[in-house]
Formats: structure tokens, C-alpha cells, sequence
DNA sequence: TGTTAGACTGACTAAACAGTCAGTATTTTG
DNA sequence: CAAAATACTGACTGTTTAGTCAGTCTAACA
């Protein structure tokens, strides 16, 4: 495999694990299987690496769930496929959302620029926008809006991950969560 | 004043803006204005220094939070009171607040005692018991409704801090955003 | 007043760490 | 094939850091 890929891929576990500051570079190469010296061939600097690793797993988990949007016609239907897709990738993915949680509540994060936060909201704000515009929804700053579903999204993975229920289960909890949270926001 | 405050208000400053690993005890020490043997003679560890700091405010927080649920007679009006006063502790106290969500998402949660976390939880679960059995609410497993809550706090701390709101609006979008919560939870 | 105990000091050290660099292997290109 | 560019190596270093310790200061008590 791809050398700087191998050295992404244990990095994440690691810094899952251990924290970022708790995991020395001399590890993550050894783990990796390659010299320290190449680390820094692909990452000028361990905060570089961090940074890089954030980017790559945003884009990757916000590729997999613009997917599946793009399979939905109704509003309240793309609303919805947003909400479980967030949800079913961040419990196929722990280790890649548990990183991007610790990152996002660490000062690490104002090291990446607004605007490539920005890109991955976008689609999602227009969406609620949307919705007001057609009365489904109660009129209000769109990014309160996206604030309150992404973490109830967080919280409902939270809830998720710490019980072991069947996929069935699950698949309950994910929809049940979603009405209440469209019978929050939804218009009268 | 006593000076193991005196550090623990230091390191909580240092923290928030430059995360733990990167504010050395060296630093904390400085700007405390003692010696760093004095900090090692409270703390024994950087570690436990941090997880002090993490107790303290936790309860710190919890005894406010609790102080105004006494007020209040009616069920739904306490759990009203408990969205409220967590969001305005939040506001009210912003480093603090960052601090505990820094270290909720780190791998130093992992090395406080799990009691010492669900003592501070129990009468929330409580409240949401009796809403149930009360038939205010839904029926459903109250931890996922204390995660539920907790988030959406978390979530409207976020948007309320990261916008300039008088406190006239801050107060508006805190009493229609439990509104809000209340509608979801409520039962049909 | 002398004794004792706790608070406090800061120069010091041993270990750990990020990052370097001179050089080797491998691949690409002309 | 030669030459050039790129990928990769790992021993090494300068710096930073958590934590130590031998000893001083303060206050209370007997």
C-alpha cells in the first residue's frame, strides 16, 4: 500500500487511542512500517499530518453522504437521508468520527481554513432553506437549524455506541430520532 | 489568594487557548506567579492537575445547574429550568465550558471514574422518569433523552456564542429552541 | 523560645520528542 | 542505457518538558 496512505490510516488509530500530542511521530512511522524520515517526507510537520488527516476524513465522510442525497426527490425525504446517513457512517466509521470530534473541540481546529468547513455545510443549509421556503419547516437561521441536527446526530451516535443493539434495533432508534427531530422543527 | 486556586485558574486560561499538551507546566507555573515545584506539590502530575480541574468544574457547574431546579414546582417547568440554566452557565462561563467539552472528547474522560460522571447525570434521568410516568413525554430509554437534551444544549451554546446576540435575543432563541425540544419530546 | 509541620522554592536532570540531513534505493524520462 | 527526479532511510541533534530534591520560609503550638 501507498506509503503516505499507510501512515494516515495509523495515525488515526493511534491518535484515537492515545490523543494527538500523546502519540510521538517515531511511533506512527514504526506502526506504519516505514522511516521517520519519510513522515516528514509526506508531512513537513506533525501538525501538518494532523490537519491533512482532518481534511481527508471530512471530505470522505461528507463524499459518502452527499451520495446518498442525490437518491431522494421529496424535501423532507432529502432532510431525512441527510440525518441517517450522518448517522450510519459515523457508526461505520468510529475511529474516523471520533477523531474528527476530538479535532473539532481542540484548538487545532482554527488551524484550518473557514471556508473548507464552509464548503461541506453548504448543501445542507440550502436544503433547509428550502424547506422554509416551502412553509415545511419553521423559519429560523438556517444554521441554528444545522447546529441543532448535527448534534442531535452526535448525540444519538453517542447513545448508539455505548449500548450494543442489533442492526434492527438500531435502524428503529435512527428513525424514531429523526420524526422527533422533524416534529421539532416542522412548521406549526 | 490560595495559590493552588490561583493554579488551577491559570492552567484553566492556558488550556482552552493552547490545549493541554501544549501549555506546559512550566507556563502554568510562570503565570501563576509560584514556583513549578508548588504546582507539583498540589499536583502530583500534569494528569491529575488536568483531572482536578476537570472535577472541579464539573461539579462546579453541576451545583449551579441544580441550585435553580429547586426553585421550580412543576415537571415540565424543571426540565424548562435545567435547559436553561445549563445554557446560561455555558454562556456565562465560556472557557469552562470549552474546557469540559476539550476534555470530553479527549482520552483523558477515560481515566475519571464513571460514578463520578453518572452522579452528576442521576437527577436529570430522574426528572425525564417521572415525565414519562407522568405521561408528559415519550416513553423511551432516558439516557438517549439525556443525550438528546445535553446535545441540543451543546448545539444552541455554539450557535448563541459564535454570533453576537443582545441578551434580549439570547433569551428569546434559549426559551423558543426548549420549545422546541419540548415539542419532540412531548408525548402525541 | 525552640520545635515541628506544612507550604513553598527554583536550579537541576533524565527522558522524550520533532525535525534534519547526507545519503541510498527506486522509478521515470529522454 | 544514462541521467535526473522522486521516494525513502535512520542515525543524529537541539530543544523542550515533566518531575525531583535539598533546602528555605512561615506560622502555630507547647
Amino acid at each position: 500500500m501507498d506509503k503516505k496512505e499507510k501512515l494516515l490510516q495509523t495515525a488515526l488509530t493511534l491518535f484515537v487511542s492515545q490523543g494527538f500530542t500523546d502519540t510521538p511521530t517515531s511511533k506512527i512511522a514504526k506502526e506504519a512500517g516505514v522511516a521517520t524520515g519519510t513522515l516528514f517526507y509526506f508531512f513537513p510537520t506533525k501538525d501538518e499530518l494532523i490537519v491533512s488527516l482532518y481534511s481527508k476524513l471530512k471530505k470522505q465522510a461528507a463524499e459518502g453522504i452527499q451520495a446518498a442525497l442525490a437518491k431522494v426527490n421529496s424535501r423532507k425525504g432529502a432532510i431525512k437521508a441527510y440525518y441517517e446517513e450522518s448517522l450510519k457512517w459515523s457508526l461505520r466509521n468510529p475511529n474516523e468520527f471520533s477523531f474528527l470530534a476530538q479535532f473539532s473541540n481542540s484548538p487545532y481546529l482554527k488551524k484550518v481554513g473557514a471556508d473548507e468547513v464552509s464548503v461541506q455545510v453548504a448543501p445542507v443549509l440550502q436544503l433547509f432553506r428550502e424547506a422554509i421556503a416551502g412553509q415545511q419547516i419553521v423559519d429560523m437561521d438556517v444554521t441554528l437549524l444545522y447546529a441543532l441536527i448535527s448534534n442531535q446526530v452526535f448525540g444519538v451516535n453517542q447513545y448508539l455506541s455505548s449500548n450494543s443493539f442489533s442492526k434492527r434495533e438500531q435502524q428503529d432508534i435512527i428513525e424514531d430520532t429523526f420524526l422527533m427531530f422533524w416534529r421539532m422543527i416542522e412548521g406549526r
